[in-house]
RNA sequence: GGGCGUAUAGCUCAGCGGGAGAGCACUUCGUUGACAUCGAAGGGGUCACUGGUUCAAUCCCAGUUACGCCCACCA
């Protein structure tokens, strides 16, 4: 059979990639000969997503690792699975359903998250496929969830996967158990498109065109206060008298939930009226609230007027400044925004926010019920509620005001007019990363993880190094966001993820009626269990006496005795929570599996740095706790990948490379061999259709060199004891050395720098030289020559298939099996771990003459415009009998790649010839008559320059008394041999430009 | 406001205390049966700037400039 002339990719992809699922070789443990393990974890993509270019980048070094230790012998998983991804997925099911005008709470709870597991099943395999096109080496046997084994859990795709549902609500219980997770109501991220909360990460803050307003609070009861302004000296700038306060804002809407005015302590401005009241500029005239002006450290003197507005319940420094001080929180806004509509009247709520100002103390719901919204606000959108209240005051005359001059277009006199100040600025706004919309900070009922608790062992294990973390510049991001940990909010208003497993009953031990849980959502008890088998015990063990438990969607009560009802906390988790259990949760934790004691703590992940905080140090941390060991031993951040002219690839900008796209065009050993060569650790990655072409034609350069060896019969052969010719000696070693440089390489996640060297010793060496060394035995007829060749290079060959492998499984796998009937499929090949023992350096230093000679001989014919087919002859002045050896030994390679024809000895250099220094002889090319003498000067005029200044360099620091005394020996001694040897071929050189100025 | 990163050939980037490299692009030449998705030869760089350390700096240190990224509550 002979090989195609070219690599079908497409087909033998499709081809290779099924005989290798199908005969098991990713399977965990497949073609183990050694004791140790190596496990990835894949960082699991979203169920509704597809292969992007990151998750090509991503996917190729952590197969380039596999592979590699896999054919190393190690006991090896890569780890597949897909993450639930909460609002990522409900999103994608929830735009399906807005398609036909309908949303989530159309459905049950249950019936909703039916829809969202049915979308699963349609669109969960789909990045499986794209990552087998993409050559992954999973163990796809063991794909698992996120949520696998949660209430609805279809198992579609994921068989294998362990419980993963009831490993994350045990670890809720088990750190809730343990005072790590607490409930309570605080001021969170709230996004009013998903209406749920989110953490600190999942907000983006974006710089956008924003207004700062200025208004007048006017004092209590119309009085007055003198102004004075002051400059840095203590002279006076302004003086006046006043009965407001100046605040400013760049959120209007808020001004209805303010609590106080504050000002800083030593600000005299203000001094006079701390302690009064001023009243807030919206609302009904009759009605409006009065606030007191307090002091605190938070405002700044020296920015806007000093005094600050405070709004406990809608930014985040107020929050804080109200807690210090003992500031209602004021509750504006309903779930999606809106100003609200609930609660009670304006008029009431008003009156009982006064009440507290007068000193009356409400309960936190009875503050809830407070709405201060006015009725000509109510249900109104926040962003509208804006313009309204800004029209209002600013009718009002209420707005602080400011001389505007400006020239008049027709008349072109300076016209000043008073208008009100509204300074237009960029402010950094808070968007959902995946709602866009922006964020409104929002008093609720969150869980949150008591972060700081568990992330001291995360931060010593990166410390003393049982994490590293590459590159180590990485290392300082994660210190610094650990060391600065808040809260993690991990509770989410969604209804597709894990529910909170904590059930709610009354606190009361004896409710009255049978305890119907009424008042359930102001104070209850909380029990916290993975099932609510468990929860009932809980419930049980606490309502001592004579109940029955009823636990909600557990069926009804029978008995006639007094009923506790048992209710569900609404919430899921967040998606994080439940992924940063990944490493122990897919290798079946809490069972104590085989895979859990073979396979963790895994070895590396490898992953994006910008799911460093919302997925490494989670991991790290819950790992920590749960198990207390780290879940990995080393953390490879890889960078992004950008479009070729260095551009985030988006959607919108349209320059998104899609790899399938791609595989299709190059194929995926092509897409994956510009990836791994540009993965510069640490180095955002340009990538252009350029490069992958280029790539591309390194693969059927490949493909060609093994049709070469095919072509003459080389054939996977033992090879001699003993090896005769020199060019075998040589590849030999050659390969040994390309094998250290790409296992060291390997080893130090310095992918590009083995894909580098194995291009450059394929391409350069093996193609360049060694086949065209090759040509000539193999032709020749010399039969032992020729049978040592044929089995030289077959092996010289199968080296670089080997170890290509890991980067281009495909190409090499269907060459590894067009060569040869093999015991095994390359993906279990030996990987080789020969060292620089099978390198012969007497080998090496008489090719390196050879290849010296061959390329002086190329460079002089081009630049002479020799033709090159014509054949000179070659006389040889030698200074030594090796280099007659040399010549002999090699002859007829030279002869063929120099195209010289004869050689002859002689003892002195011929005139006419062109002279070119060797290691012991001088080769002279006699090329009179084809000589262009110019050419010739010109040439050996610019490389005596070059080889002056060179000269001029070493003599000086040679001559430098103490570079002689401080620098090292073997480097004095390196640059003695380096000067020494300029100087003789700048020796030659003038002689040889001498003998042209003659023949001139 | 903090923190980090990057400046090397026309382009994209490796490298890194003692001889400036690769790929692409460019120029010239070439259909010798592996390969024109190729071969041979060649041009091209005060390694951003300024100081310092050193016998020696593209490399280490400090500063400057430009660009990029991350984090952060200035109303």
């Amino acid at each position: 059979m002979t090989m195609d002339k070219t690599f079908n990719a497409a087909e033998a992809e499709a081809r290779l990639s099924k005989a290798w699922i199908e005969g098991g070789a990713f399977r965990a443990g497949a073609n183990q000969s050694r004791d140790e393990s190596f496990c990835i974890m894949i960082p699991p993509p979203n169920v509704t997503g597809s292969l992007h270019m990151g998750h090509a980048f991503n996917n190729t070094l952590q197969d380039i690792l596999t592979r590699w230790h896999r054919m190393r012998g190690f006991d090896t998983l890569w780890q597949p699975g897909q993450d639930h991804a909460g609002i990522a997925t409900q999103m994608v099911v929830e735009r399906e359903l807005a398609e036909t005008n309908m949303r989530r709470t159309d459905f049950s709870r249950e019936d909703f998250v039916a829809r969202v597991w049915q979308q699963k099943e349609k669109s969960g395999g789909t990045i499986i496929e794209q990552l087998m096109r993409l050559g992954a080496s999973c163990d796809w046997d063991r794909n698992a969830f996120t949520m696998a084994g949660a209430p609805g859990d279809t198992r579609h795709g994921h068989e294998a996967s362990p419980d993963f549902h009831y490993a994350v609500l045990k670890v809720f219980v088990d750190f809730y158990t343990k005072g790590l997770i607490y409930r309570g109501k605080r001021l969170v991220n709230w996004d009013p498109k998903f209406e749920t909360a989110i953490s600190d990460l999942e907000v983006e803050n974006i710089e956008v065109d924003g207004h700062m307003w200025h208004f007048k609070y006017p004092l209590a009861g119309g009085a007055t206060y003198e102004y004075v302004e002051t400059d840095e000296d203590g002279n006076v700038t302004l003086r006046e008298t006043r009965d407001y306060i100046s605040i400013a804002t760049t959120r209007p809407e808020t001004m209805l939930g303010d609590g106080a005015v504050a000002v800083h302590p030593d600000d005299a401005r203000y001094a006079p009226i701390v302690g009064q009241l001023c009243e807030i500029p919206v609302g009904p005239k009759e009605t409006r609230r009065l606030i007191p002006i307090i002091t605190d450290a938070y405002p700044d003197p020296d920015f806007g007027s000093g005094a600050v507005k405070i709004t406990g319940a809608h930014d985040f420094n107020d929050y804080d400044v109200a807690k210090r001080n003992g500031i209602p929180l004021y509750r504006l806004m309903d779930t999606q925004g809106a100003m609200r509509a609930d609660g009670l009247s304006y008029a009431d709520s008003a009156a009982k926010a006064q009440a507290i100002i007068d000193g009356a103390e409400l309960s936190e719901a009875g503050v809830d019920q407070i709405n201060l919204v006015p009725d000509a606000y109510r249900s109104l959108d926040r962003f509208e509620a804006r313009k309204a209240i800004v029209a209002a005051i600013t009718g009002e005359g209420l707005a602080v005001m400011h001389d505007v001059t400006r020239t008049d277009k027709e008349s072109g006199a300076e016209i000043t007019e008073t208008l009100p100040l509204v300074e237009a600025k960029k402010i950094m706004q808070p968007f959902g990363d995946r709602s866009k919309v922006v964020i409104e900070p929002m008093l609720t009922d969150q869980w949150f993880v008591d972060s700081a608790k568990i992330v001291e062992p995360a931060l010593e294990a990166v410390r003393d190094g049982r994490t590293q973390i590459l590159p180590e510049q990485h290392r300082k991001v994660y210190f610094n966001w650990l060391e600065n940990i808040e809260p993690w909010c991990i509770s989410r208003q969604l209804w597709w993820g894990h529910q909170i497993p904590v059930w709610y009953g009354p606190k009361e031990r004896s409710p009255a009626g049978g305890g119907d849980g009424s008042d359930a959502t102001v104070e209850r008890m909380e029990f916290c269990a993975p099932t609510p088998a468990a929860a009932a015990e809980l419930a049980k063990a606490y309502y001592e006496g004579d109940y029955g438990i009823i636990v909600e969607g557990q069926g009804a009560a029978s008995s006639e005795q007094p009923v506790i009802q048992l209710v569900r906390d609404p919430d899921v988790l967040d998606t994080w929570f439940s992924s940063g259990l990944w490493p122990i949760g897919t290798l079946g934790w809490p069972q104590e599996t085989e895979e859990l004691a073979r396979y963790f703590p895994t070895d590396v992940l490898i992953t994006g740095f910008d799911i460093i905080f919302f997925w490494v140090a989670r991991m790290m941390m819950m790992q920590l706790e749960t198990v207390k060991e780290v879940p990995f031993h080393t953390v490879y951040v890889h960078a992004l990948v950008r479009d070729e002219k260095g551009k985030k690839m988006s959607k919108s900008l349209g320059n998104v490379l899609d790899p399938l796209e791609l595989i299709d065009e190059y194929g995926a050993d092509a897409v994956r061999f510009t990836l791994t060569a540009m993965a510069a650790m640490g180095r955002d990655l340009k990538l252009s259709t350029n490069r992958i072409a280029g790539y591309r034609n390194f693969g059927t350069k490949l493909w060609n060199a093994a049709r070469f060896a095919e072509m003459y019969g080389c054939k996977p052969a033992p090879m001699p004891e003993t090896l005769i010719q020199t060019v075998n000696k040589w590849i030999l070693g050659e390969t040994a050395r390309t094998r250290i440089a790409v296992d060291d390489a390997l080893g130090q996640y310095r992918f590009n720098d083995a894909a580098n060297a194995l291009y450059a010793h394929v391409w350069n060496v093996f193609c360049d030289w060694y086949v065209e060394f090759s040509k000539p035995l193999l032709q020749g007829e010399d039969g032992p020559a020729k049978a040592e060749t044929q089995a030289v290079m077959a092996w010289a060959l199968d080296q670089c298939l080997l170890m290509l492998h890991p980067i281009m499984p495909f190409i090499t796998e269907e060459l590894w099996g067009s060569i040869a009937d093999r015991p095994k499929m390359l993906v279990h090949g030996d990987w080789p771990m020969f060292g620089t023992e099978i390198a012969d350096p007497a080998a090496d230093a008489e090719m390196g003459w050879v290849i010296g000679l061959i390329e002086q001989i190329r460079s002089v014919r081009a630049e002479m415009n020799v033709s090159p087919k014509a054949k000179t002859g070659l006389v040889m002045v030698a200074a030594d009998g090796s280099a007659r050896t040399r010549l002999e030994t090699n002859w007829a390679l030279i002869s063929r790649l120099a195209r010289v024809e004869s050689v002859e000895w002689a003892e002195a250099e011929p005139s006419g010839a062109v002279a070119l220094p060797l290691p012991g002889a001088t080769a002279c090319l006699p090329l009179a008559g084809l000589v262009d003498v110019a050419g010739e000067g010109k040439r050996l005029e610019k490389a005596l320059g070059k080889l002056g200044k060179e000269i001029n360099g070493l003599s000086a620091k040679l001559g430098n008394e103490k570079f002689l005394a401080k620098a090292p020996e073997d480097v004095v001694a390196e640059q003695r041999e380096r000067l020494a040897e300029a100087e003789a071929e700048a020796l030659r050189l003038r002689r040889a430009q001498e003998r042209v100025a003659a023949l001139g």
